[in-house]
RNA sequence: UACCCGGUGGUGUAAUCGGCAACACAUCUGGUUUUGGUCCAGACAUUCGAGGUUCGAGUCCUCGCCGGGUAGCCA
């Protein structure tokens, strides 16, 4: 990487913090970062800005990043996750630190660290039922009190302790609590939960437990035993931070930094994995890979790359307090990348049929073009030209409005990459709905200039009308249609949901008429319709009928200014 | 009404420990163009408020105001 003098460094508060932490030789000046996903839902692009901070920065400052999944309660765990996390991280581009890590692995260790901790007396086994455990822990406003445990002998609870993993209790009758300050104004630090009696078969320890650390007494520790120097999370750690500082030193272990900051949000959707859930099971989107969904999957299968959602990562930042990004960032990553590297193609999404009068029939002309215009080595290919061809149905009006560059009674257009065309006359069904269009065509033009250089405003494209194979296409667009489908109307009912805020047109389904070259290309290829937007080629694809999922339109200049005229009046 | 964290354009982030508020997106103008795409040029903020320190404050201090987090045996 070199970066030219004249680049000022652009430092995150992040790097910073670890660019003194080098500086400093704290930790030897080594970096080792970790990403710590619970294994009880898809990753989301929240998740992705997560994976690219702490994958990024590892790689940044020349250490490994670890990928330990936070498997600490068995309940809500499934292994169905883990591998899908797994997936979508070698898929976004990241490589972990040699073998995937559990805390699980720790169970044992952790159990050991508990110990010390009660034969230090800075822990004890407590009685308390949840109940009794929230009023003693007091609130907000008021310090909480001291529990009837609390002082009771290290041998006593050593012993409880010993029995809870023996399976001898009740799930939720016994309690290990770090013994620290009830009247702490921070919660976190009156007497938290180190371990709960929970009777449940876990993903990786099946039943070799009924005791299972909690998020406090596992992450830390975790981090620590791994050699973990910088141990990122999300802004509502921040109030755990002394509990995660106090373990460490009453362990006397390895002491990480934790430092937080803000997750992901985005208008447009919801990164909520519950209210994903309640999508997906709905029924309304048709599973965690729904070309909708701001899954990882969801992203792959619409035609995310995993570089568009790095760069996209990149440039929202890293912050102290929530902010939410706006879509169009995405979009616009996924258009930059795409535009480069996607193929064009033509595809009428809409057709409308052009006769061509002056051409013969029957003939099958080929005409050449552009593959891609960013890419001098994409090379070109034909293209059957025909007398009768299909526009896009926006193409063409009767009347045209003011700047209305494209085609019209009289006017001449350019086919693109084959000839000159002018209207001549339209035909109407009974209904008076325009059936086709009738053109000639000046012979001269062929390729898409003439001899006398002269200049047509317009340029379209279209698709011959019998040499051209059906695709069913899926026009995605956003899954919400408010920036922010959370919040409730004023007028709202009382049994609102947000899911009143679903864009209804997200996805419309048609069948499109698509040059030749389009009927055969691997599933997930990208490409871009011209003038239409960037597709890719869906997994429900068979040989006979491709399926194109729509990713992102192309920006549309005209469809704005025709907005924007429409308002003036 | 306890404690913690935070407020920079429409949005998201910068500003090298006090020195001309920068970049991207969005929006608007214009130019190029065989995609109304891309590309190029230009426009768009006196940094939540009030004081204070200073030759000089987005940066430091004080007091307000506003927003977020925290009372799981979830993570």
């Amino acid at each position: 990487m070199t970066e030219s003098d004249d680049t000022k460094p652009r430092r995150n508060f992040i790097q910073q913090a670890i660019d003194e932490d080098v500086a400093a030789g704290k930790y030897g000046g080594q970096v080792h970062m970790r990403f710590p996903p619970e294994p009880n839902g898809y990753p989301h692009i929240g998740h992705a800005k997560a994976i690219c901070v702490n994958f990024g920065l590892a790689k940044e400052f020349g250490g490994a990043c670890n990928l330990r999944f936070d498997d600490t309660n068995p309940v809500k765990e499934e292994t169905e996750y883990v591998d899908a996390i797994r997936d979508d991280i070698s898929w976004l581009g990241f490589e972990w630190h040699e073998e995937i890590l559990y805390a699980s692995d720790y169970f044992d260790q952790l159990y050991q660290f508990a110990v010390k901790l009660i034969t230090d007396g800075n822990a004890y086994v407590c009685e308390l039922s949840p109940e009794e455990t929230r009023e003693y822990r007091g609130t907000l406003t008021e310090p909480g009190r001291n529990g009837p445990y609390r002082d009771r002998p290290v041998e006593e609870s050593l012993d409880l302790f010993a029995r809870m993993k023996a399976g001898e209790f009740e799930n939720g009758s016994k309690t290990v609590r770090a013994k620290i300050d009830m009247a702490s104004p921070n919660l976190n630090m009156r007497d938290p939960v180190m371990y709960r009696v929970l009777n449940a078969n876990h993903h990786r320890t099946g039943d070799a437990w009924c005791i299972y650390p909690m998020y406090d007494f596992a992450h830390g520790q975790s981090d620590s035993i791994e050699g973990i120097t910088h141990s990122l999370c999300s802004l509502e750690f921040e109030n755990h931070r002394p509990l995660y500082d106090w373990f460490c030193e009453k362990l006397e272990i390895h002491h990480p930094r934790q430092i937080e900051f803000a997750r992901l949000n985005m208008t447009n959707t919801i990164t909520s994995k519950r209210k994903l859930r309640e999508l997906v099971e709905s029924g309304r989107l048709s599973g965690w890979d729904d070309p909708r969904m701001p899954t990882l999957r969801g992203l792959r299968r619409r035609g995310y790359t995993p570089a568009s959602i790095r760069s996209f990562c990149d440039t929202v930042g890293l912050a102290k307090y929530n902010s939410t990004v706006d879509i169009t960032l995405l979009e616009n990553a996924i258009r930059d990348d795409l535009n480069k590297t996607a193929p064009r193609y033509m595809a009428v999404l809409r057709p409308l049929k052009m006769v061509i009068t002056n051409y013969p029939e029957d003939q099958v002309e080929m005409v050449s073009a552009v593959n891609n215009p960013e890419d001098p080595d994409a090379g070109r290919r034909d293209v059957p030209f025909t007398r009768e061809v299909f526009i896009e149905q926006d193409d063409f009006r009767e009347e045209a409005p003011r700047k209305f560059f494209r085609l019209t009674v009289g006017k001449e257009v350019r086919l693109r990459y084959a000839y000159y065309v002018t209207c001549t006359a339209v035909v109407k069904d009974d209904a008076g709905e325009i059936t086709e269009v009738h053109c000639s065509y000046d012979p001269e033009s062929r390729g898409g200039k003439t001899p006398d250089g002269r200049k047509v405003k317009g340029t379209i494209h279209w698709v011959s009308a019998t040499e051209s194979p059906r695709a069913e296409v899926r026009l995605y667009d956003r899954l919400f249609s408010t920036d922010n489908p959370e919040s409730k109307p004023a007028d709202a009912a009382e049994d609102w949901t947000l899911l009143e805020n679903l864009n209804p047109d997200s996805l419309e389904v048609i069948e499109a008429p698509t040059e030749p070259a389009l009927a055969q290309l691997p599933v997930g290829t990208q490409v871009q319709f011209e003038r239409l937007g960037y597709f890719c080629v869906d997994p429900d694809s068979t040989p006979d009928r491709p399926v194109f999922n729509r990713t992102v339109t192309l920006r549309d200049s005209w469809a704005r200014m025709e907005k924007q005229m429409a308002q003036k009046k």
